[in-house]
DNA sequence: CCAACCTGCATCATCGATGGAGCAACATTG
DNA sequence: CAATGTTGCTCCATCGATGATGCAGGTTGG
């Protein structure tokens, strides 16, 4: 049949008549416990054929009413414009799936009322479980999520209302640091402190990223330069433009950075090629975060990747235990190539 | 309150209870008709306040089931690990935010299984609308949809039974392919033919980009090599494989690439990097996609960007016109920097 | 002073799926 | 042959929100 228009949609009423029975039977037989209903495998047999030829789908909202458990798992994300989040979405609905729940997610574009709002509707969509991706304000989340009877979650940044599944972002800077220190000298033959670019000051990753940045230079007795550390915001353009406003101060920039994602990568990158202030000489940088085409961008390049399937393994775990009293934070060390 | 675990939800019921009035009145009130039905200001404003404090939401489930509309649109997607699908679903959700739908999305990792089923899943919870983007068999999931009552409309790729909106692969990739081999000229003083490499023969937008291809060529004089064109697949490895086995079956692979997707793109920058095929000369490259960093990675590559935000405009405004009618094809003409 | 009308709500059936309770019809046991 | 058990269903209340209908109590017009 080749219709133009959608047709009404068929439910087990019409399964019922059609098949000579009542609704009860049909949906004991479709969704699966007719043996405990003790209906005949016949009856079965010629329920499943009917439903089949019609096309049949059960109506998840009357179902969802019904039932005390939605099965239903939501996320909120920030942005869909870069490796690790696009990761993290894709893995997550994989992972819900494996386990039977049905994912939604939602970007908020980084911007905290929408995060409340996104979290609001997927509280009226009878999600069980909410998972904060990078929330500007987990604990609001949180509190939301607690007053209408659902579990929350946070992952990449931590939140203390909610067990938090985040990067070792201290261990991870440290060796990241490390390594680019090395490169640095192996390059230029001098060590010389980095320039730690991008990120907010007021988020726990970048805190405690410049946190390790700062111990990685100690262990190799470096001394760190304050006016260095640039945490200007994520954007590819606030890392242009510190860099610019630096290389105005200064006269110059440091060739040795570490750089904490690779959204501020894109500004950094843009920004020396368009710039004479590294005379061709290529930067050595640490990146904190992860891309396909940033491995190609040069040798020089260092990546810190973040464990995605790690931490979705962690946050799933904790999610099985049912655990809300753990409101403990999990630190997933990143990966390096 | 700093609860632990999560109460039970509030419902009308309670909140009626609270108000000492009816729940249809707490419904009336909440949904916005109050008006309509003569609820006086005093009891709207009680009600609205005790919702309040009780951070009260709807029950979704029990109110779609109640309505004949869901407002809920659906979309299924192949991946969100690049730049083109990231920026669909990022602007997909924001505009169906915009006219008050709510979005859900879901990924099929290009498996054609996953696909029916996901929209089998989406239909279950009685989506209105379902886009499948570059589905490998839309017109399968035409139908189903058709058969639960939904209207379904293709995205990227197309179908030949519901209206479609892709990009203009055909001029675009003519286009491309005529500044490649400008650019080509340009560097290297000759005009010669480029490689095309990437993507499903079988697929819609790869033989319409090899057919402009192939017309660029023409426009210019310039005679194609049958055996230069690669529908390898679009993942990095096929990319890389085919370019190894043209180099060990011709002894070299041509400067100038038509390279078909950032995905492919992604493996004819790493075989580039680790063969000597090219004596270090950096390739020229024609890209039908974009990517902040692909930008970077050199002078002599020129991208196609497919303009998501005019093809989810086009979509959206299918969408409205209510339009199963219109069985046509949209095409969105690619942008060039 | 009564009909007609308006105001401000409450009652109740309904959406589709679910499962506890109940009820025939037949089989088995002592 | 009555008592008991088993098989194979059906009936009905229920989940929470919605809106048509109804119904008091007050107001207005003639």
């Amino acid at each position: 049949m080749n219709q133009q228009r959608p047709q009404k949609k068929t439910t087990i009423y019409d399964l019922a008549e059609l098949a000579a029975t009542s609704a009860s039977a049909v949906s004991a037989v479709l969704n699966g416990n007719w043996k405990k209903r003790r209906i005949s495998t016949q009856l079965a047999e010629k329920i499943t054929r009917i439903a089949e030829e019609q096309g049949y789908a059960v109506n998840m909202q009357a179902s969802l009413l019904r039932r005390d458990k939605s099965k239903i798992i939501g996320m909120i994300v920030p942005k869909y414009d870069n490796r690790y989040f696009g990761s993290i979405v894709e893995t997550f609905e994989i992972m819900a799936r494996e386990r039977g729940l049905f994912p939604i997610i939602t970007c908020t574009l980084r911007d905290p009322d929408l995060e409340v709002e996104a979290a609001r509707t997927m509280l009226s969509y009878q999600v069980e479980w909410l998972i904060s991706t990078g929330a500007t304000n987990p604990d609001r989340i949180t509190d939301i999520c607690l007053a209408a009877g659902a579990h929350s979650l946070n992952l990449d940044l931590p939140g203390t209302k909610a067990p938090s599944v985040i990067s070792d972002n201290f261990a991870g800077a440290r060796e990241l640091t490390r390594r680019t220190l090395i490169n640095h000298q192996r390059k230029t033959g001098v060590m010389s402190p980095l320039l730690f670019i991008g990120g907010r000051g007021s988020d726990h990753n970048t805190a405690e990223r410049i946190r390790g940045f700062r111990v990685a230079h100690q262990d190799l007795g470096v001394p760190i330069e304050e006016q260095h550390i640039l945490a200007c915001g994520y954007a590819p353009e606030k890392a242009a433009q510190a860099l610019s406003a630096m290389a105005a101060r200064e006269g110059s920039v440091p060739r040795g950075m570490f750089v904490n994602s690779t959204i501020s990568l894109e500004g950094v990158m843009r920004w020396i090629k368009s710039s004479p202030h590294l005379n061709g000489a290529p930067p050595i940088i640490g990146c904190f975060d992860w891309d396909p085409f940033v491995a190609l961008l040069g040798q020089d390049i260092e990546m810190a990747r973040q464990d995605v399937p790690g931490m979705l393994t962690a946050a799933f775990d904790i999610l099985e235990k049912g655990g809300d009293d753990t409101r403990n934070l999990i630190e997933i060390p990143p990966i390096f190539a």
